[in-house]
DNA sequence: CCTACCGATCGGTAGG
DNA sequence: CCTACCGATCGGTAGG
């Protein structure tokens, strides 16, 4: 659990994330400077450098934080009873999102970024989107084992495009977080392969 | 027409732009610098900015160059006599960026760096996002005008998704050139909308 | 187009 | 955690 029972310089370190989460995601990790981050906290650079040896390390923690949120909510929806229920939490962690621009903007921003084979988060990406997908497509198999889906669909096909479009929404409603339901957008879509509809 | 009857200097420009997408594309517009580009091109930094006076400038005109051709090839569609046909040429788009990964790289690198709206091209996205949007709208409009869709679908909602689909769609693709086909998943997506498939 | 140079900023280290 | 500092690199300018 994140932020419980931290010493001082656990509490600190929670600072720094926080930091860096905000930052990396608004002008990526390319783009923010160990000076910027260590401002935003009261602290020098040097005193950044006491708690992450290098930016890369902080790239990584940062990683691994969201990580450990992504497993509580995702762990949640795992545990749902039938596959329809499990699709509305789904559709539920994507409302949520929008409570966390700063993150939605992390992501968006350096899995972008890490398009490029020399980034140090290229490889992060490359399995976490593979793990996504095959998260999706088993909620597609499973609809399909309980009759709920339409007959003839690729459920492959479907997980991988249900993690673009929600990629691709998410940027978009960077764009425009007033006009922009990522959630309806990702309901909308589920429901056209659906016997019927959420 | 781009890279016809140029004098020396627009050789020249010709030669920073393309090493400019490539670089823009690899590593993003603030993770490139001037000199990387002028040394892909065989001449020094100030060389660069004989050419172009600034790296703003340059960004400018990277994007400018991108939607004369994108005019050109959407230009042609418009013409598409029925809407299935103007479906299956935008399709043909999707299947032709794949032979062009340096200009998809710099627009899924630079529209989600661009998210930040102190970048220099936030306001460039956001136009350029809602213009997208509206065309695909309009090709779905045309499309439930000649009975061709499922009764009670949004075309708006349809068309800001299928663009959204294909951002994500070409980030993914990025990372996995090899197994994913974003034109498949497109077709994928249109045909769920579909009274009779493409 | 080049050489030469500018001030600003970068990630990281030394030493306390 | 800080001060002080490092070499490297940045975008841009002067002057030809």
């Amino acid at each position: 659990m994140v932020g419980e029972n931290l010493s001082k310089g656990g509490r600190r370190r929670e600072q720094i994330l926080s930091a860096a989460v905000e930052l990396f995601g608004e002008v990526g990790y390319r783009g923010t400077s160990l000076r910027d981050i260590a401002q935003r906290v009261g602290i020098t650079h040097p005193g950044l450098l006491y708690h992450f040896h290098s930016k890369q390390e902080l790239l990584s923690a940062v990683l691994a934080r969201r990580d450990e949120s992504d497993e509580n909510t995702f762990g949640l929806a795992q545990q749902g009873d039938d596959s329809r229920e499990y699709i509305r939490r789904i559709l539920e962690l994507a409302e949520h999102n929008s409570t966390t621009p700063g993150l939605v903007e992390l992501f968006a921003t350096l899995s972008a970024e890490s398009t490029d084979l020399e980034h140090p988060a290229h490889a992060y990406f490359k399995t976490r989107y593979n793990r996504v997908e095959e998260t999706f497509q088993s909620m597609f198999d499973r609809l399909a084992a309980e009759g709920e889906l339409r007959d003839g669909v690729d459920t492959k096909l479907l997980g991988l495009s249900f993690a673009a479009l929600m990629d691709g929404l998410q940027v978009q409603w960077l764009y425009d977080p007033d006009t922009i339901d990522v959630a309806e957008h990702l309901r909308n879509y589920v429901n056209a392969y659906l016997k019927t509809p959420l």
